[in-house]
RNA sequence: CGCGCAGCGAAGGCC
């Protein structure tokens, strides 16, 4: 039984809807945990209709399958319909969990209703939980409303590393890097230890700002916390001593990420293009076809404003012959 | 043992 449902749970990460269906068919008494496994396999695949009909057909619905397909409406982007379903939960459903109130957050991008959901934490009396908490704080966020976000970070009384990071993604996000590089400051004075993906907000606000200075120290912040290694983090810095004219700087970077991607390469081919380096980026193109990396869209709009850039014909028409050998190639 | 919190990397064009 738990294996049936392992399997479909493994058909739906992989991308096999129909396989987990069918998995899940062969179960003779499927459990609430075999549903909520079904809806997620289905949702994930953007099967929404179809996770509701195996939502509606089980009975007596528990909090988790509730949370799973309201999640699964937000993910799909379908945010109207998961408040829908949230306020039928409150009128003949399960009492709402944690949970109920971080995926309901996840699909708010109205201050209005925002306001509403807080209040509605407040009176289920889950102000105190940190990843509502950080939900919340990224929902003000993401309403471009960064005076509440900061007013629920500072209301909170214990933060974890998300909260840090969240509420510095969201400065960013909002325009404003100078207080993500603030609040970063603060985050290790506290002895809070970033990790990668609060590196690479921090890097982007640089990049923004066009502040190699600051971009440098958190590079010794990254290789202090050891994510050199770490391939987005890799890029990130990439990007931002490219961004920042620091063309040495950004080659210097890009030859230690092992595993570059074709965010690196096209990440470099920026640094240079900066730099009015055309030749070179159209050697990069080749360079990392060599490589075994694909150029993508974004990598071939590189590569032809370069051609543009240099008003080489030949180069643009070679450019041009490799994309159409290049979209050829796909599958 | 089923649901959930931050990032989602790189390019160009128009205003």
């Amino acid at each position: 039984p738990s294996l049936s449902n392992c399997l479909v749970q493994m058909y739906g990460l992989c991308a096999s809807p129909r396989d987990a269906q069918k998995s899940f068919d062969a179960l003779p008494f499927p459990t609430h945990i075999s549903w909520t496994i079904l809806i997620r396999a289905l949702g994930l695949n953007a099967e929404v209709h179809k996770a509701l009909e195996a939502f509606h057909s089980m009975r007596n619905q528990d909090v988790v399958a509730w949370n799973a397909m309201i999640g699964v409406y937000v993910q799909n982007g379908l945010c109207e319909d998961a408040m829908n379903l949230f306020v039928k939960m409150q009128l003949h459903g399960p009492t709402p969990s944690n949970v109920t109130f971080v995926c309901v957050l996840d699909g708010c991008s109205e201050l209005k209703i925002g306001y509403a959901i807080h209040d509605l934490i407040i009176k289920f009396q889950y102000e105190g939980d940190i990843t509502v908490g950080n939900a919340l704080l990224t929902m003000y966020g993401k309403c471009h409303n960064t005076s509440d976000a900061e007013r629920t970070f500072l209301g909170m009384k214990v933060r974890n590393v998300v909260t840090w990071s969240a509420l510095i993604a969201q400065y960013v996000n909002n325009g404003e890097e100078a207080d993500a590089l603030r609040l970063f400051r603060v985050m290790l004075l506290e002895d809070v230890k970033p990790n990668n993906i609060t590196c690479i907000s921090v890097l982007d606000a640089c990049t923004t700002l066009g502040e190699v200075a600051d971009g440098r120290k958190i590079y010794a912040v990254v290789v202090e916390c050891g994510y050199e290694k770490s391939v987005p983090v890799g890029n990130a810095l990439v990007n931002m001593y490219g961004k920042c004219a620091s063309l040495p700087d950004a080659k210097n970077v890009f030859h230690r990420i092992s595993g570059r991607n074709m965010v690196t390469w096209s990440s470099l081919m920026g640094a240079y293009t900066q730099m009015i380096f055309y030749n070179e980026v159209l050697q990069l193109l080749h360079l990392m076809q060599h490589d075994g990396v694909k150029p993508d869209k974004v990598t071939f709009l590189c590569a032809l404003d370069a051609c543009a850039g240099l008003t080489d014909l030949k180069a643009g028409q070679i450019t041009h012959a490799c994309l159409v050998e290049s979209s050829h190639e796909q599958d």
